[in-house]
DNA sequence: CGGCCTATGTATAACTA
DNA sequence: TTAGTTATACATAGGCC
């Protein structure tokens, strides 16, 4: 049998990293984001879902897709949001909880190493003692440079501060803080 | 040669209409939905693109996917909306008058329908919403779901009350506080 | 539901124009 | 940049747990 010399050299695997090549990153993009796109206008079809997708490219420039609309979409989500989170059923975090999507991992991931991004001579502060961390004048320092951790922290010594106040104004003794 | 039978059907072409079958289309949808945000992700390691994804299912429940994360995404396509509409470079629908795709016309079509049920008071809303948010109780959450803005806020208001309980355990003075 | 399987439909990397 | 082509990698319909 000849083997006919291939015309090209077709689909390659290629590492899931940042592309390194600009062009290369560019048309990619471009590709990738109108496949993204497609799936997303056929589950709508399919399954009657509403989508809303809203892309950056590494240029910042914006990219959007929506059935029946963008808007309307974002409107659900946000106004949804501020009606009762507690009995929510959860969109990303929660779902993790019961059975643990890989790509939901993945994400999670990715979002907990922006958060060290952010912060790294924070972590290594944190692993060397936590108590320390809690005398440090944080509330100096802007919020996205903290960690969740941190803010964690933040938040329930904000929800400390509140329980005492109100106790305060309840029954009018004394709040014993030394600052 | 003994033709070995098939053990599955293997993968069928279907056609992009509504799925019929309820138990069928909820199986789909699924399936569609991890592979959504499956090849998001991937658009956001290869490119460096940021993404927001939002997903109701045809039961009306709501999935997400966002890199780094759905508020940041949101928030950006919030605030630029809010500002010039205008002369923002068209997300979506400018694509289209160069080389049409079939997807994006019908996309667009969908949502000028949409635009015009609707009407314009969405804008409206969103202010709203967006004032509503700081009055929710917001302390009886994750703090893994706070957007930065909700952060900042958080963290001015926990400055606001140490100042607050500081200058009472020195002045001696009543909180004037109401929660 | 979500996982796992296989056969097959699709998306797309590399190239060309 | 966007538009085809080709060869392949990947997603997924249909089944079964």
């Amino acid at each position: 049998m000849m083997s006919k010399k291939k015309e090209t050299m077709g689909r390659q695997r290629i590492p899931m990293v940042r592309i390194k090549k600009e062009t290369h990153r560019q048309v990619t993009f471009s590709k990738r984001r109108a496949g993204l796109f497609k799936k997303a206008s056929e589950l709508c079809t399919l399954c009657g879902a509403e989508v809303g997708i809203i892309v950056y490219s590494p240029a910042k420039k914006p990219f959007s897709f929506g059935h029946p609309s963008v808007e309307s979409v974002l409107d659900r989500y946000l106004s949804r949001n501020n009606l009762s989170i507690a009995q929510e059923q959860k969109p990303q975090g929660n779902t993790a909880a019961s059975g643990v999507l890989n790509m939901e991992l993945t994400q999670i991931v990715s979002q907990l190493e922006e958060e060290k991004k952010k912060g790294q001579a924070m972590a290594e502060m944190r692993k060397a003692n936590a108590v320390r961390w809690s005398m440090t004048n944080w509330w100096e320092r802007p919020v996205e440079e903290m960690n969740m951790v941190q803010l964690q922290e933040m938040k329930s010594a904000l929800v400390e501060l509140m329980k005492i106040v109100v106790s305060e104004t309840i029954t009018g003794k004394p709040l014993g803080l030394r600052m």
